[in-house]
DNA sequence: CCTACAAACGTTTTT
DNA sequence: CGTTTGTAGG
């Protein structure tokens, strides 16, 4: 720690307290003890929060190793290194513990894997093998996979893990959730799997170091004298596991600051509790609460429109949030008469917007769901209006990338099952469920690997021709390129290994635009290889971290959803499809109660007060869903809305009265135009919608894998002379045994060379 | 084993 | 409506 910054300036004069208000250095120069900040939307809570870990770098309070600090996204950590950077320079080099509670989990526990039964070297599993690996399990369990769907299998799961509870906390009730009260039973055995193939999941990075901490002493005290400090960002998200780390962690030297909002708590859903920042205070006797509620973004305005719908809220800490900027344009609420209609005036209200010089990278649209943006993309191509989408797939959720990283990852670590699984067949190569099937069984007999049961079948009969074939050459180049990896950096031996294995050529083959675009995404992923020291510290990265980063080119509108907005701030911000059944969604009006709708109106507040200057609202009296016209009733929210903040306006004719009729559902104006029938006379020109969210199943039927080790030794039930019954070969006379490989002479088939594990006596 | 076609199926938000 | 998943034929 030679590289300390100049000696601690006096705190008053200190150049990252300059521009802060009372509140926020009040948050800053409070270091000791617990607290609690309570930062409304556009307060400059980013700002308090780097200030807060600049002053405890520069007044020498704790090494920048000794400060835990965590955030809820890759994008918020990778901004706070960035601002802390430029107040204290280089020293952020040394700060380890800032980043996502994923990624500090995956450091702790790389460090500690083998406490709960891992090896270090783990691989991080992406949704995709998750499900596969579910998938499996519950065929071999004997259900029906579409009565007990893998999905909500993984969604129980996850829900488990978030709430910190491993296999064994799983009561009855709880297992009851799955095939007739055996979720807990898969569950556990999903575990045992996944320590198998020495891998875990997402929710895993939380729970596994709970239980460490929990269970080691030593491990924890550790950890509590490490951390002098810690600061959590968006408290208001943190889930069950988390909220036990933090605690755990904090409990020794109580240094721990917490900043949230209640108000923007709109993740509940995965599991985050509210209550937590609700009962900070009880938690963390003598917490110090500091309240940021000066605003510095949006007009009074947009506030008092925001305030509004957000006080129809109950249970909340309650703030005022107030600003110094003068008043500006109401906001503009704008009913149409359909989705269309909808993405074309928001396209003419940019244009002119751009005509009045504005950036487009200043305007953002706001979607409640992901398909909501295929009727902007739609108009915003006819126009020609250059727009990015953010959100949907992130990079490393593009197949070609999981099928790349799959390669790589066969040549990190063999055994990865999953990976191997993955590509053995991608590009086509003639290893179809058959071959695989048969992998597998030999795989499951032994206890090996599927790799090694690959190399092992080679010497067998087991597989025809061409597979064998196919399978060899497989194996050989992974078993070279496993060597070329020794020599090569790790960015070479991707470009080789993705042109050898045939994989650029599948898509060189295509010659569609798509295709073009994945290998250029191939391209993209080998040249980010280059960044990182080796092979496994870019895999780390890439299953925890990569993410679209727009790379700012030319300016482009924004269109997203309102959770990937969070934290984000726009000139001009235009809140569209706020109908019934839209937002609030369906979904949440169905299940969830009031505590669900209360999470909408909570989204309905993040949206507005994102908008730094206009915020425009929209709704539509008729929408395609499934392919159907639907009529819809303007949003509650809307109706929430501080008339003297807003500004109505419709293109339908009858004024705004259409709606507000509309609204308390007396009479229907637009009833018999579109809800009889169903469909409208000549609008539906509108563009498709759907989604995008299923995976490529893998019809691998297993049963459940033995533990047991036989490695080359050979069954002792069998012996030379003896009659056996072979799946595909049917009867035969065993001739010789070798180790776990016999000849068998079939009496239709002829001699062949088969695996003991693959016959029963006959 | 692969390709072509028909039939369900699903639609919130994501580290 | 679009997608993915299952089935029949080559």
């Amino acid at each position: 720690m030679s590289s300390l910054a100049p000696p601690a300036p006096t705190p008053a004069d200190a150049p990252y307290l300059r521009g802060l208000n009372e509140p926020q250095r009040d948050a800053v120069l409070t270091t000791d003890g617990p607290v609690l900040v309570l930062a409304g939307a556009g307060t400059g809570k980013t700002a308090a929060l780097t200030a807060r870990l600049a002053h405890l770098l520069y007044t020498r309070k704790a090494y920048p190793s000794e400060i835990l600090s965590v955030t809820f996204t890759n994008k918020a950590a990778r901004e706070m290194r960035e601002r802390v950077a430029r107040l204290v320079g280089d020293m952020v080099e040394g700060m380890p513990w800032l980043g996502t509670f994923h990624a500090i989990g995956a450091k702790m526990l790389r460090r500690h894997a083998e406490l709960v039964g891992l090896q270090s070297n783990f691989t991080i599993l992406d949704t995709d093998d998750q499900l596969r690996l579910l998938k499996q399990l519950i065929v071999a369990a004997n259900l029906d996979e579409k009565r007990w769907p893998a999905r909500s299998l993984a969604g129980l799961i996850d829900g488990w893990k978030n709430k910190g509870m491993t296999p064994a906390d799983v009561d009855a009730g709880e297992s009851e959730r799955f095939a007739n009260g055996r979720g807990g039973e898969l569950y556990q055995e999903y575990q045992d799997r996944l320590k198998a193939v020495n891998a875990c999941d997402f929710g895993d990075l939380l729970l596994h170091v709970l239980t460490i901490l929990r269970t080691n002493r030593e491990v924890l005290q550790q950890y509590q004298q490490r951390f002098r400090y810690i600061m959590v960002d968006e408290y208001q998200d943190t889930n069950s596991v988390q909220y036990l780390w933090l605690r755990l962690l904090a409990q020794e030297r109580r240094n721990l600051c917490c900043v949230g909002d209640d108000d923007q708590s709109i993740y509940s859903w995965r599991g985050a509790q509210v209550e937590n920042i609700l009962r900070f205070e009880r938690d963390f006797p003598g917490a110090k609460i500091v309240r940021l509620e000066q605003n510095y973004r949006s007009t009074p305005h947009i506030l008092g429109a925001a305030s509004g719908v957000i006080a129809h809220n109950g249970g909340r800490l309650g703030k005022t949030l107030w600003t110094e900027t003068d008043v500006g344009e109401k906001v503009r609420v704008i009913g149409v008469w359909d989705g269309p209609e909808e993405a074309r005036r928001v396209g003419e209200m940019i244009e002119r917007g751009q005509r009045d010089g504005r950036n487009l990278d200043q305007f953002a649209i706001l979607v409640r769901a992901q398909h909501q943006t295929r009727e902007f993309e739609e108009r915003f191509i006819g126009i020609g209006m250059p727009y990015r989408i953010v959100g949907g797939f992130r990079f490393y959720e593009r197949a070609e990338i999981r099928d790349a990283l799959a390669y790589l990852r066969v040549v990190n670590q063999p055994a990865d099952d999953l990976a191997f699984e993955r590509i053995v067949n991608v590009p086509k190569r003639g290893l179809g469920d058959k071959a695989v099937q048969t992998i597998h069984r030999f795989a499951r007999a032994t206890g090996s690997s599927l790799m090694t049961a690959a190399a092992r079948i080679l010497d067998t009969d087991e597989l025809t021709g061409a597979a064998r074939k196919s399978l060899g050459r497989l194996v050989g180049d992974f078993a070279r390129w496993r060597d070329m990896a020794q020599g090569l950096p790790h960015a070479e031996l991707a470009r080789q290994l993705l042109d050898e294995s045939g994989y650029t050529a599948m898509y060189q083959a295509e010659k569609t635009a798509e295709a073009a675009g994945r290998l250029e995404n191939l391209t993209e992923l080998v040249r980010a290889m280059e960044e990182y020291e080796s092979l496994g510290a870019f895999l780390e990265h890439v299953s925890l971290v990569m993410d679209n980063e727009a790379s700012a080119e030319e300016p482009k509108v924004t269109i997203m959803t309102i959770h990937a907005a969070k934290g984000l701030e726009f000139d001009t911000v235009f809140c569209v499809g706020w109908e019934e059944g839209l937002f609030p969604s369906q979904r949440s009006l169905d299940e969830g109660g009031t505590a669900s709708l209360e999470e909408e109106r909570r989204l309905a507040y993040v949206a507005i007060t994102r908008a730094r200057r206009l915020a425009v609202i929209f709704h539509a009296a008729n929408r395609r869903i499934y392919g159907q016209w639907n009529s819809s009733l303007p949003s509650r929210f809307v109706g929430e809305l501080p008339p003297e903040h807003i500004e109505t306006e419709t293109t339908m004719s009858g004024g705004e009265s259409l709606w507000r009729a509309n609204w308390s559902e007396r009479a229907d104006p637009f009833a018999d135009v579109a809800r009889g029938t169903g469909r409208g006379p000549g609008w539906q020109r509108a563009a498709s919608q759907g989604s995008t969210f299923t995976t490529t199943p893998s019809r691998v039927v297993e049963a459940r894998a033995s533990a047991i080790s036989l490695g080359n030794k050979g069954r002792s039930d069998l012996s030379t002379g003896q009659r056996v019954f072979h799946q595909k070969f049917g009867y035969g006379t065993i001739e010789t045994i070798e180790g776990n490989k016999l000849e068998v002479l079939f009496e239709t088939a002829g001699q062949k060379r088969v695996l003991d594990s693959f016959v029963t006596p006959g």
